[in-house]
RNA sequence: GGACAAUUAGCUCAGUUGGUUAGAGCGUUCGCUUCACACGCGAAAGGUCGUAGGUUCGACUCCUACAUUGUCCA
């Protein structure tokens, strides 16, 4: 491979180049992200897979997809790094209602409907307009970085796919778990469907509490000046008053007891509806008295089955009044209300008109208020479903992260609904039932065997598909080859044989990445499919992803405007900064305020990465003019010869950042594997270590050690590269390649990820360095507050607080002052020079002699505001330890910890006093 | 009405079993074109951790109530 030396790196780094370089095709092309069932179950690897949710095919990038495909891809390339037969699913989705209606909107500009095509021309056109645009978001992701297995491509459509529909189906209606039955169902007039209640939205909003009067019937008799009694009646939905049947009332209600069992007048055609007494009322609701219109409401129809009432169809599939009720038939249902509020007010019925604040349920996809709707639908029997699915939850076979959205599940499928599964859709899996010329039910896989069973080919198929759902709960077993009986697995040619090879590899997969929005819809769903068909649970994790929000907590919609494309960022800066960006700001579970700027932060840290690859390439040039010595020395030296304190201390922060890094994986905080990285390999790495290797190599050394130090430095980068890959996969995998000669097809993102080698994790090392690491920013700070001219090199003297300072300023002197420009002069018992400001670091005396340089009084007040921060600090110590209670019962480690503190407090503050005295 | 979450520096957020002089990024101020990097380096200012109680020797952290904001369910 291509191995560029330092001069072939640019001063910034160019994302545009790299990622085009380093694409998913290249990846592929070496089949990197390629799992199979063998490597499970001959080679004896430990699986993990993720399965993607399909994207829908008419959708595009969001920022919501960036944030929910980075984390898989981080999560599945740790795995594939830590040895891990790592499988990645993709697929995409038919998404019915929403394919259906782009599809139709393109026909509106030929000024053509899909009743104009018919049936088959309009699927036709559906899957050409799915070939035009279908693919638009796999490219996107790809172009994203993602490693998933694509020779696994799975669409909901798909021959398989349809197949395990169909054949679940056919199971669950043989099982008794399916039925056909008339129901209110979720009724969206615009789409021309039904919907599941979990496709309605509720929202709130304030409409017209009208109360109106029913009079009796008996009234007619009565003198014409004689007040006629009546019963009121609240209702937000007058247009209903003309499929009302009844009026109810509870039956331990004494304000309406005379009433039951009496007729009143429907108030707009005068129909004669009885008075019932039903418990579903309640007294202290509204006036007591409730219409019911069994047509129009799920609870009325209840009522009404109750009471053998008829039933009255008023609002019609187009959400206008129904025929035979002029003059408001043909009217929309919201004219209609607006002119039957008029004409009751006309005849005397109205009684008053309030304002009412309550929530309506609007459709998902067309944004209208969906219509209560009559209608015969297939519905599937939840509750035997459910309660596996809660037990499995709550026993821990499913974990969800966080863990508070387990309540919202438990809640869920504890009030379990019948689920609707049957759309007046066309784009999707047709319903296998056929009906004979008597409307009797034959369900089977297809025609044929539907004729068997009926003994007749006079059939006729339901014309209804499924819910898009009802072919993604099969998602985790259809990925893995199942067509609802047998299980396949992928060949070595990619090609499918039947085997149950993957789904015994691969099932149950591992974490599923999704949001808490479709818990209901997708993944509640799942669990319950998985359990029943396959005998355990589809995934062992659930990620819940942060929801994306705009800079000011607003939702990205496409109507507001403020959803970046992220096609765009990407091109601004980079797709390693857009993802480690998007990783960086999105804690577990929290919300992320998402602005474009916030991509800088990204891709600042890609330019530092790669100026710090820059650098040690450029040294590691001039060390070793020959590339093929360097790549012989990199895996050859020991590179714990000449260690000196700093590459102690750099070692014992590597492993332990190390040690952080696989634990956070272990415990799905993606957030903090970019805060620890960014930390380390800017913090320590570049800030300090980069430095700090400077002066060796351009100090004389004895021979051997700048070889040494530069390859110890790769190694660290090296390992920094290594944990940042899953994050940060194109800058990475670019410079992987650059720090010695790789062969054809190698990649980091096969390399085996660097564990933790406690051997190196070091307090004393890091404490030891930390010291010096103060001295120098003590120096610095001190002559910055001063005002001291950057430039000139001071002197320093250290007054030791012991021997062991006196070794360890020793041990790092060339350092120290290479990086702070000073001389060190370190021993105990040195005394404060003339004109010299002073500090103090852990009871050491720090004296910073820069002659002519030093004015005296800045020197003062500064020193004083040391004084005052050191005497604060001793005062609340003192505090602390005064307390008996604490003396009592405090740990001994703590105590013991708080007198230290307190004894190097009091010398740092008697030394500070000191000097400021001399001053005086 | 019920459930859950959030409230820490001007802004966005860390703070993992109670003991750190409460941290980071952006922004602000000061100094620096130092031979990897101005998409940078060095330094500084900035917080009574939403409010009120409680538990504890000790609370940003645990408990209770309240307030504000948001999400889901009814």
């Amino acid at each position: 491979m291509n191995s560029p030396n330092a001069s072939d790196l640019e001063k910034t780094y160019d994302a545009a180049t790299v990622e085009a370089k380093w694409s998913t095709d290249y990846w592929a092309k070496f089949h990197l992200y390629e799992a199979n069932a063998d490597g499970v179950l001959q080679a004896g690897k430990k699986p993990f897979t993720v399965l993607m949710p399909p994207p829908n095919i008419t959708g595009s990038l969001t920022m919501g997809h960036v944030l929910n495909h980075t984390l898989q891809d981080i999560f599945i390339r740790y795995r594939r790094m830590t040895g891990y037969e790592a499988l990645w699913l993709p697929g995409t989705d038919h998404a019915g209602i929403a394919t259906q209606t782009a599809v139709e909107k393109s026909l509106r500009k030929e000024k053509l409907t899909r009743y104009d095509l018919g049936r088959e021309k309009f699927l036709e056109r559906v899957r050409e307009w799915r070939e035009d645009y279908g693919g638009l978001i796999v490219r996107q992701l790809r172009k994203l970085g993602v490693s998933c297995d694509w020779r696994r491509n799975l669409f909901t459509m798909d021959d398989r796919a349809s197949q395990a529909v169909t054949a679940v189906f056919v199971r669950l209606y043989n099982d008794g778990l399916i039925y056909r039955g008339k129901r209110i169902i979720n009724w969206c007039p615009v789409s021309q469907t039904a919907l599941s209640d979990e496709e309605v939205i509720m929202k709130p909003q304030t409409d017209k509490l009208y109360f109106v009067k029913y009079f009796f019937a008996d009234n007619e008799n009565r003198e014409p000046d004689e007040p006629k009694p009546f019963i009121t009646v609240a209702t937000v939905r007058p247009e209903t008053i003309l499929g009302d049947v009844a009026i109810a009332v509870n039956p331990n209600d004494e304000r309406y007891k005379e009433s039951v069992g009496k007729v009143v007048l429907e108030p707009l055609t005068g129909r004669k509806i009885p008075v019932i007494a039903d418990d579903y009322v309640e007294i202290e609701f509204g006036t007591g008295a409730l219409k019911i219109t069994p047509a129009h409401d799920a609870n009325d129809y209840q009522v009404g089955q109750r009471h053998n009432l008829p039933i009255i169809v008023a609002i019609d599939q187009w959400a206008k009044v129904a025929e035979g009720f002029a003059p408001y038939s043909g009217l929309d249902r919201f004219d209609a209300r607006k002119k039957i509020a008029i004409d009751l007010e006309a005849s005397g019925n109205l009684e008053k008109v309030e304002d009412y604040a309550h929530s309506v349920g609007y459709s998902e996809r067309a944004d209208v208020v969906v219509e209560p709707f009559l209608s015969e639908q297939w519905f599937v029997d939840m509750k035997a479903l459910a309660a596996p699915a809660l037990d499995a939850a709550l026993r821990g076979d499913v974990k969800f992260h966080p863990e508070r959205w387990l309540n919202t599940y438990r809640n869920w499928l504890e009030n379990i609904h019948d689920w609707c599964i049957s759309r007046q859709l066309w784009w999707g899996h047709r319903i296998p039932a056929w009906y004979d010329d008597a409307g009797k039910i034959f369900v089977a896989k297809n025609f044929d065997d539907a004729a068997k069973l009926a003994g007749t080919t006079a059939l006729r198929q339901d014309d209804d598909v499924f819910d898009t759902w009802f072919s993604s709960w099969l998602w985790p077993m259809t990925t893995l080859g199942w067509n609802g009986e047998d299980y396949h697995s992928m060949n070595s040619e990619g090609n499918l044989t039947v085997s149950e090879n993957d789904i015994k590899a691969f099932y149950p997969t591992s974490t599923l990445v999704t949001g808490p929005d479709i818990i209901f819809f997708w993944v509640a769903r799942m669990i319950m499919a998985g359990l029943h068909f396959n005998g355990d649970v589809p995934f062992r994790d659930v990620y819940f992803t942060s929801i994306i929000r705009d800079s000011q907590g607003r939702k990205m919609s496409k109507s507001l405007g403020n959803s970046p494309d992220p096609l765009e960022v990407m091109a601004t800066y980079g797709t390693d900064a857009l993802r480690f960006t998007v990783i960086y700001l999105a804690p577990l579970g929290q919300d992320v305020l998402f602005a474009t700027e916030k991509c800088e932060q990204g891709r600042n840290f890609a330019t530092k990465i790669w100026n710090a690859a820059r650098f040690l390439l450029m040294n590691r040039n001039e060390i070793f003019p020959e590339l093929t010595d360097f790549a012989t020395a990199y895996t050859a030296t020991d590179t714990n010869r000449f260690l000196e304190p700093a590459d102690r201390w750099m070692l014992s922060r590597l492993n332990r950042t190390l040690k952080l890094y696989h634990a956070a994986h272990e415990q799905f905080r993606a957030n903090d594997l970019a805060k620890i990285l960014y930390e380390f390999i800017w913090g320590d790495f570049c800030d300090w270590y980069v430095e700090i290797i400077k002066t060796k190599i351009q100090s004389a050394t004895p021979p051997g050690e700048k070889q040494i130090t530069i390859i110890r430095a790769l190694k660290v980068f090296e390992a920094s590269l290594q944990m940042l890959h899953p994050i940060m996969p194109f800058i990475t995998e670019e410079l992987w390649q650059s720090i010695v000669p790789r062969k054809e097809g190698e990649s980091i993102s096969v390399s085996r990820m660097p564990q933790a080698d406690e051997t190196y994790i070091n307090d004393a090392a890091e404490k030891e360095f930390d010291f010096v690491r103060e001295v120098i920013t003590k120096v610095r700070s001190t002559r910055n507050e001063l005002g001291v001219p950057p430039a000139p090199i001071a002197t320093v003297v250290i007054n030791a607080a012991s021997d062991v300072v006196v070794k360890q300023v020793e041990a790092s002197k060339i350092l120290m002052g290479k990086i702070s420009r000073a001389t060190f002069d370190v021993k105990t018992g040195a005394v404060k020079p003339k004109l010299a400001a002073s500090s103090v670091v852990e009871g050491s005396e720090i004296f910073i002699l820069l002659e002519g340089l030093i004015d005296l009084e800045k020197e003062k007040i500064r020193l004083a505001k040391e004084q005052q921060k050191a005497e604060n600090y001793v005062k609340q110590v003192e505090q602390k330890l005064s307390n008996e209670g604490f003396a009592l019962r405090a740990p001994k480690d703590v105590l013991d910890g708080e007198r230290m503190k307190l004894e190097t407090a009091k010398l740092n503050l008697q030394k500070i006093s000191a000097s400021l005295e001399a001053l005086a």
